[in-house]
DNA sequence: GCCGTTTTCGGCCCGACTGTTTTCAGTCG
């Protein structure tokens, strides 16, 4: 039975949460987090690491035991060490954690006085008014129970990027337009562009008596103040959505912003780094003694550390430390990078613009190329096309081309994988397109092994230029279909196939680990909007978010280039 | 449980806010 590397992390978190119920040491406890976390991080599964023979101990943060505890997991699908204290507590004890303002401690104290080991038995036991007697619990910490528990309930998943990034844009104008504001700026995960985001993290700077913090939470989308301090507030927005403000002074602010960018992670390892140097890197600045030497900005704070500058969107512990101290960090591919865009629909099939007025579109933009792709006839719902009104399509963008300067429009298909590997088209009408998107659209539950085959038998045709959404996943809706991604890269790279980044803010796959790994690979990848829309060239600027998390540079990407360089490298092996 | 230019033991990031306390523990990020 495959085991994945969430089903590991999962048990590690487990183990973490009970032990730490349990009382273990907190050093234990993070040790299991942050296995946790580097397994998750894996962009292949350890079980697979395991049967190439792979030393998992050399990993980050896992030694001889996790190694084995991992192994013991990825064979037998479980640990024992996680069932044993699961026994021993109660394994449903670990969800009460998940409650806001519920830690450890509480859980083992209510647990103990009044065998409380559910989220039901703690809702009625707070309605009885049970809790605000026990010692160190009162009446408000009753309260805030019961409305976290209540807020869980209807509590959703992380929100998207490209959900949060308007609400974020909106409440930071407001707050730069506050009296005596000077610097508004929003960090965390956002900043990092992840592509979910778990709350918003706001810092500004000010003008002493300056209103903002009353007028943070008067906000007209505030729906509960959690918290209101000098320095640091916290607010529920109506959308669900939590955000931290935080006020920092201005010669504070650089070791502020890179604090409340995290990630956490990253974080903790260049302290460590300072503690090295004798220095204490806090949310003030870099401090020598009690003497603070730098934190105005945040490449002042790397340069204590002897670091250069590492971008938000590296900042995760996940190599960028080690690659800044030997000077090699990428330079992280830009939007304005982007000279064509090499997937898009019409209404010809189930775009909602016609071929003109996406070209049009796509040329105020400024792209030089755009590669029409509409779907091919497996794709019934969206009116895919035959042979016959594919060769149709092409001569209306001769025509166009003729037409309208400015923009090269090119011939292209977004050609379904059938089942067996073939393509949905015959060779004949695709060996005259300029550039062939192959895709999967349905039989997303074959086993990993006939699906990894499925897709290296459509890049065997010579006319396949490039692997469309090449993961099938949807954020927060569908996970990834069995694929063995590394074979799949390989494979591209033998017969000069390329994989596509779909920009898409549902989409965004290839995933950044992967995109890491294909550069490693030498595989290039094309942003792609897989636009149906004339706004949707937007979406391009989501693409480039995950590929500077993928670690990507502007020549680890197709469509940086010409059409007349790209069009070499499209040329078939 | 991990880790090592302070290396096989003894450390392990650091500060704000809240609530329950009368000086601090718990939690969070």
């Amino acid at each position: 039975m495959p085991i994945h590397n969430k089903q590991v992390a999962e048990k590690f978190h487990r183990l973490a949460d009970l032990l730490e119920i349990q009382g273990a040491s907190p050093f234990r406890v993070r040790a299991y987090r942050t296995a946790a976390q580097t397994v998750e991080s894996l962009p292949r599964d350890a079980q697979e690491m395991l049967e190439d023979g792979e030393d998992l101990s050399t990993l980050p943060g896992i030694g001889a035991d996790l190694a084995g505890k991992i192994e013991e997991i990825v064979k037998t699908g479980e640990l024992s060490l996680l069932e044993e204290t699961e026994r021993q507590t109660t394994s449903e004890l670990s969800d009460l954690m998940k409650l806001p303002g519920v830690g450890p401690k509480r859980v083992k104290a209510i647990h103990e006085a009044l065998g409380v080991h559910s989220i039901r038995q703690l809702q009625q036991a707070a309605e009885s008014h049970k809790i605000r007697h026990l010692e160190g619990f009162g009446g408000k910490t009753e309260e805030k129970i019961l409305r976290e528990i209540e807020r869980q309930q209807d509590r959703q998943q992380r929100p998207k990027l490209s959900e949060v990034d308007p609400i974020a844009r909106s409440l930071e104008n407001y707050l730069a337009r506050v009296d005596g504001v000077k610097k508004v700026v929003v960090a965390g995960s956002f900043r990092r562009r992840k592509e979910t985001v778990g709350d918003l993290d706001i810092l500004i700077t000010r003008r002493k008596n300056s209103p903002v913090m009353d007028r943070f939470v008067g906000y007209d989308e505030v729906d509960e103040v959690v918290e209101l301090g000098e320095t640091r507030s916290t607010v529920i927005l109506q959308s669900g959505l939590q955000v931290d403000l935080s006020v920092v002074p201005e010669v504070s602010y650089g070791a502020a912003l890179y604090y409340f960018t995290g990630s956490k992670e990253h974080n903790i390892a260049v302290r460590k780094i300072a503690q090295k140097k004798n220095l204490k890197i806090n949310e003030y600045g870099v401090l020598k003694g009690d003497d603070r030497i730098a934190g105005t900005t945040e490449e002042e704070v790397f340069e204590q550390v002897g670091l250069p500058f590492i971008p938000p969107e590296l900042r995760e512990n996940r190599g960028e430390i080690e690659a800044a101290k030997k000077g090699a960090l990428p330079k992280l591919i830009e939007r304005n990078d982007l000279r064509g865009n090499l997937h898009t629909h019409t209404s010809d099939t189930d775009g909602k613009y016609t071929l003109r007025e996406m070209a049009e579109s796509a040329k105020e933009l400024g792209l030089e190329y755009l590669a029409v792709t509409d779907h091919s006839k497996a794709v019934a719902i969206a009116k895919g096309f035959d042979e016959k009104r594919l060769r149709k399509q092409m001569e209306k963008i001769d025509r166009l081309n003729a037409e309208v300067g400015g923009i090269r429009i090119l011939k292209g298909i977004e050609v379904d994988i059938m089942e067996d590997g073939s393509l949905d088209l015959e060779d004949g009408v695709l060996s005259e397109l300029d550039i062939v998107v192959g895709s999967i659209h349905g039989k997303f539950d074959l086993s990993r092994e006939r699906q990894t085959d499925r897709v290296i038998r459509a890049m065997d045709h010579t006319c396949f230029h490039i692997l469309g959404h090449p993961t099938g996943r949807l954020i927060n809706e569908r996970g990834p279909y069995p694929l063995d991604i590394e074979n799949v890269m390989d494979a591209a790279l033998d017969r000069g196939c390329y994989l596509e980044l779909n920009a898409q803010p549902d989409r965004l796959e290839l995933h950044y680990a992967h995109c890491k790994l294909a550069k490693e690979k030498g595989l290039k990848v094309a942003i792609s909007a897989d636009a149906h829309s004339k706004t949707d060239f937007e979406f391009l600027r989501f693409g480039i978010d995950q590929a500077r998390r993928g670690w990507l540079e502007a020549d680890d990407v197709l469509n940086t280039r010409s059409w007349s360089d790209l069009k070499k490298l499209l040329r078939r092996r």
